[in-house]
DNA sequence: CGGCTGCGTTGATGTACATCAAGCTTGCGC
DNA sequence: GCGCAAGCTTGATGTACATCAACGCAGCCG
């Protein structure tokens, strides 16, 4: 699968979904430090495009010409190992920025979850934008600052958690985040699959299966239909993630 | 033992040890982007500071009224679980900076490993100069990248390699840093015990030390007086640590 | 000099999670 | 509606690493 990178049409992929003026997660981006007038100039190199789960976004290594903002969807970051074992670096849902490690070339490929669309830049344009405008570049110095807390926060869960532990802070991020965007933070909707999850909190899939029907079977989560989990106790789920 | 982070006068810890201008990681540092001119401003809201091994630099929850650049020696960060487990999250040395992870409170505890000079800004003082200095503002972003980078390495590494593809990661990581810095990439020093590379790798101590021996017996290494380590089979070590 | 302490190594055993292997459910194409 | 594929769950077994326990070897201090 090409990556659609620089492409314009290819399967699964749309374009100009919606303008800047009416994204509905600006308040939650880095576009949130700009006014209207700002917000136009950014418009100019900013193309908005749609595309269907389970689609390649970038690969790693590839030459690192554009970042990306999803603004409604899922997707992931991952980096593969040459045998093919795989370490997903990161979930991104509406408002998250794409590429804030960007060096030269991509660290890392992104793939589509669900359905997304997602803003993209030009980095040499958006690098002239943030000379213009100091506060651009202020924001995605505090998103980096963000970001980096997160990646020391999932090393610990990475190198010192249980199964148990894991699946505990995980539920707990992804209903912090649903807050974030205004969603309901219960129950969580898990638009990945057991795969994705295991290749984020280093488990495998057979481990995160048994592990939630052990969180369910001790009454702290209930399974609900569509990949949805109720956080019927939010208390002690908030426990087992912390380890105590 | 109380952080020094605003005091001046503790156990282990003198102040002033060499002005800005006769830095000896200057060009490694935030600092390599600015003119004498620039520099000496940054030199009026900096102070160097000397601190003993195994001091605590700041702990986590405690306000970030200070950012950090060591400028020689070794400190480590890391972040604790309720019951005592231990994830470092990272070793400094001398050119790297410190704090750039950090909103309102430090997200993890800074300590010494060996003997470390470090510079010390105030957090607010060094925002008015990046506003000042922009050059200053992207250099901190881009080095605020280049660690994000970094720990997606990290998290591959904790998620979803062996023992084994652990510790060579580490050496060649080591190796690699101490190049960087001027100093020879082989042998390697490890100026950190053996339980510190087990909570950086997310190991115990006993299973470093087995590794260890295993990767000497195998022939890619040797164990040398003083903590260090010679890369006998650089290239067999790189394999190892990809996980080929 | 001798005993103590901290750290690293090595050995014996235990276990959390991986691996291997079925079933089960769901959705989709024909 | 039937057959198939993909994903989830559950069970049996294996194993990499943790845990528990000595032991060796400096460095240090009395």
């Amino acid at each position: 699968m090409p990556p659609f990178d620089m492409v314009r049409s290819m399967t699964g992929v749309g374009v100009d979904v919606h303008p800047c003026g009416a994204c509905p997660v600006r308040p939650l981006t880095v576009c949130a430090v700009l006014d209207d007038e700002e917000i136009s100039r950014l418009a100019d190199i900013v193309q908005t495009v749609r595309v269907d789960a389970q689609h390649t976004i970038f690969s790693e290594g590839d030459p690192a010409t554009n970042v990306f903002n999803v603004t409604s969807g899922t997707a992931k970051l991952y980096k593969l190992l040459p045998d093919g074992r795989r370490q997903i670096t990161g979930f991104l849902f509406g408002g998250d920025f794409m590429g804030l490690s960007v060096n030269e070339r991509y660290a890392y490929t992104a793939e589509t979850v669900s359905a997304t669309t997602i803003c993209r830049f030009a980095r040499r344009k958006l690098d002239t934008l943030m000379d213009e405008f100091p506060k651009l570049q202020r924001r995605l110095f505090s998103l980096a600052s963000t970001e980096l807390a997160a990646a020391q926060d999932q090393m610990l869960l990475l190198g010192r958690k249980t199964a148990r532990e894991k699946i505990a802070s995980f539920l707990i991020m992804l209903s912090q985040r649903a807050a974030r965007r205004g969603q309901r933070d219960n129950p969580v909707g898990l638009p990945m699959g057991r795969a994705d999850i295991a290749d984020y909190l280093g488990l495998t899939t057979e481990t995160v299966s048994r592990t939630f029907t052990q969180l369910k079977s001790s009454g702290v989560i209930s399974l609900l239909e569509n990949n949805r989990v109720d956080l019927i106790d939010r208390n002690a789920i908030h426990e087992i993630a912390e380890g105590v």
